[in-house]
DNA sequence: GATAAGTCGTGATTAAATTCACAATTATAT
DNA sequence: ATATAATTGTGAATTTAATCACGACTTATC
């Protein structure tokens, strides 16, 4: 709650440090270096070295890190034992993909609910999960935290002005549209049309070596 | 081909610049100025006006920025008329959105073709795209560039090796598998389960203003 | 033990991206 | 015409992130 000072960079790679550990917890392996780390996650070894270390000396010198150690200390960092409440806005096919995915695997969220506003699918539930008409939003949302937006684009706005009016306090907005909210509200952009068009973009103007 | 001194950063922005044109200009708009632009897509005005000033002078000082003009530059910068073949690995929910999508509204990018394991998807079409088994991958694949990687983790790996071996230019990965390609390979990661776990640890770590 | 090999943690450096701030120019109003 | 307001383009400053490079320590080997 107090860590103000760890870079934004940091923190976005600290979910996937902790997935990666998690894997190697499994295989058995009780130590790990922050080289063998880089080529599994694709990150540079002084990175992650340097990521670590905002965290305190949590390695040892001439040995690396202990997986089991470092994966309890992320557990904590990463308030795993701490639970966020999530929800699910449209079912259409990318929010039943989030449905179907199991993000108790990893995590602390737990996707409690989802909307839709075709009345074919309220009442049934997906993967456990009860999916309500988008009209009951206000009355049965009470205690989410975060809301995954997978709306048409065109209700985009609207829906937004519910969520922010019912105090939720993170967006993931999977919409072309750009929401806008108070800065009470945090929103993060996931626009895959882009990624798609970046990832063009790239091929097309940044070449890359040719020779393997 | 050639403009290699363009920041990524700002590469990375230019789709969702041309989109909001392209809205723009729809809606008969024939003038914008950088703030109106950055209100629209929620990027600081100084950093649009760097952005554009990379490909000259597009603007004029006291007006802004004509609309059909900007959107026309940006149309050949992102070589709108030069099509990229993309091809669906996996369809279920996720890359079942993709299908859905209709990428050709704004995009220089096709999407050709799917591929799939269950024998069942195979041979249907979604949204006009025809399903082929994953088993003719290398026979039916020709001509695509690019492809988006929507399979169950534990095949990330194999089936990105024999892309790879097919000589693709670029993967969108969704795979939370970090796959490993050689440098001639472009891999853009989009991890679902990081990003929601990335905006939890900000709400959490990274308190906003609390007044509205 | 002594020596070699491995690895962290971090100061210093470099690179990349953002933001400030203002002269120059254009548009608009009177 | 003139004055006022709007807005760009960009040099400079700042912020943020990545990388280099090495001393200090640990482990493994003989």
């Amino acid at each position: 709650m107090d860590q103000n000072k760890i870079p934004q960079a940091t923190a976005k790679r600290l979910p996937l440090y902790y997935r990666f550990l998690n894997n190697l917890h499994h295989q058995g392996k009780l130590r790990v270096s922050s080289k063998e780390l880089s080529e599994a996650v694709k990150v540079d070894s002084a990175t992650i070295r340097r990521d670590f270390s905002y965290f305190g000396a949590l390695g040892k010198k001439g040995y690396g890190y202990n997986v089991e150690y470092l994966l309890g200390f992320f557990r904590k960092t990463l308030d795993q034992d701490e639970l966020t409440e999530v929800a699910i806005i449209g079912t259409g096919n990318l929010g039943t993909a989030f449905l179907h995915y199991n993000f108790m695997k990893n995590n602390n969220t737990k996707i409690m609910m989802a909307f839709d506003a075709n009345p074919e699918k309220v009442g049934k539930d997906i993967g456990g999960v009860p999916i309500y008409h988008i009209d009951e939003l206000e009355e049965k949302i009470n205690g989410v935290q975060v809301a995954i937006l997978t709306v048409p684009a065109s209700v985009a706005e609207g829906i937004t002005n519910r969520l922010v009016d019912v105090g939720i306090s993170g967006i993931l907005n999977f919409t072309p549209a750009r929401i806008t909210v108070p800065d009470s509200v945090r929103v993060h952009h996931i626009d895959l049309a882009v990624e798609l068009q970046a990832l063009v973009y790239f091929l097309k103007h940044y070449p890359l070596n040719t020779e393997e």
